[in-house]
DNA sequence: CATGTTCCATACATTGATGTATGGAAGGCA
DNA sequence: TGCCTTCCATACATCAATGTATGGAACATG
């Protein structure tokens, strides 16, 4: 009689005991270059940003509650059972997509932090213009908006999105007091053009380039202009 | 042999053909008042829009995939059997509570437009508490972020989403124009202006009473201040 | 080459949601 | 009073999606 052994030995996924990459850790060290190891002699094996990638677009093109499993294996080529393998359950492969996203967005942020102390106009420039430029950039942003409509029902989501939020304010508002804004004007101002980013994001834009860009000179114009002095009327 | 006759006899919903609300008009025109008719003698019978009202509870709760047949009939203390009668099945549902919401956001910004001509400076002002005026609004709020996160995924969604945002923003310009902006300025505004009021519904505003208002007033100034004239530096 | 491990396939078992078919209670109407 | 209509209940039939149990191919390792 043989006891299943030889099933979970060392993936599935993290359970909410200890850290949350254990398995991928885990396999990257053990086989560092290339698997190939599958029913087909010429296929890779697949790791579980594998499946969190192909999670990540099926949120973007159809919502959280259609990153199923059934459709992720198929998508990728396997059948479920390579799930299983990978992952405890669904629940553990959303909180993983949740997980990276949470990364890069930190990563993202970073980086630009690292390049304050230069031109405060120029950053705001640079703050403006972000969500055109490129397509990872505007990918980024649909993933942001498919997060984000998922928080609106996951606890999970919502305290990510909320997290990242609150940095990207920050981070506003440091902005427009380097600009000379006093802070309780600077943190206003701070809100204020990060929602107009949030929406233009949301909003579906019919506009084509050219709009775009005049929108942009326009919201740069706004946002540094300062207020008529104490509205005498 | 009885074939079945008494079933789909007047309503079962709206089929691509002919108008959508034929079924509703039809009860309506033959009980003009209360109908006592179900299984438990006091019992009300149900319209088409206990349906509907519930589906765009639940839609806003938990997003439209959860809108599902059995859990609005629980949630109505009926069976499914009473839903099947009422509408031709979850498509049809969806429609009309669709249908619904563009009546109501119609009746809505047609009321405003009834009103203008007035001041424009207090119509800006009213669009920008508007909000945060009574549950009734900020329900509305709330409907139309489901709704508007729904669109990402719907088609017919969408483009009843779209439609409302034109006729606002059109709205918003025409205030702006009344403002004394000219047309380019005020559509720049009234698309800015409108994109924060979507963006703060979305993001979850952690502020008080105190900290909206205060943005409220910032807003107002904002968007009423003239740009600084050229730019010089 | 014998064995163990990794990764996936296959085959249930279960649950949940949809739609249909039919029956039946309550009231309107002659 | 008897029939007809309205509105809902009940009982299938059918998928779709999850999770589990187990087998098996490919590779590494001794």
């Amino acid at each position: 009689m043989k006891i299943s052994l030889s099933q979970p030995a060392t993936p599935q996924g993290s359970k909410p005991s200890g850290k949350t990459s254990d398995a991928t850790i885990a396999r990257k060290a053990r086989t560092p270059r290339g698997i190939p190891n599958a029913a087909e002699p010429g296929r890779q094996s697949l790791t579980p940003e594998a499946w969190i990638d192909a999670a990540t677009e099926v949120l973007v093109d159809r919502g959280i509650d259609h990153v199923r499993v059934d459709v992720l294996a198929t998508q990728l080529g396997v059948t479920r059972g390579s799930f299983y393998w990978h992952f405890r359950d669904r629940e553990d492969l959303l909180r993983r997509v949740l997980e990276a996203w949470r990364n890069r967005t930190t990563v993202q942020l970073t980086r630009r932090l690292s390049l304050a102390g230069q031109d405060a106009r120029s950053q705001l420039r640079d703050v403006i213009s972000l969500p055109h430029r490129g397509r990872a950039a505007a990918r980024a942003a649909r993933i942001e908006l498919a997060i984000r409509a998922w928080a609106r029902r996951d606890q999970m989501a919502r305290e990510a999105v909320d997290e990242a939020d609150q940095q990207r304010i920050a981070y506003h508002r440091q902005i427009f007091e380097s600009l000379g804004f006093e802070p309780g004007e600077a943190a206003l101002r701070a809100f204020m053009m990060y929602s107009y980013e949030v929406a233009e994001s949301l909003l579906h834009q019919q506009g084509r380039t050219e709009d775009r860009r005049q929108r942009q000179d326009f919201l740069e114009a706004l946002m540094t202009t300062p207020l008529k002095s104490a509205q005498p009327g």
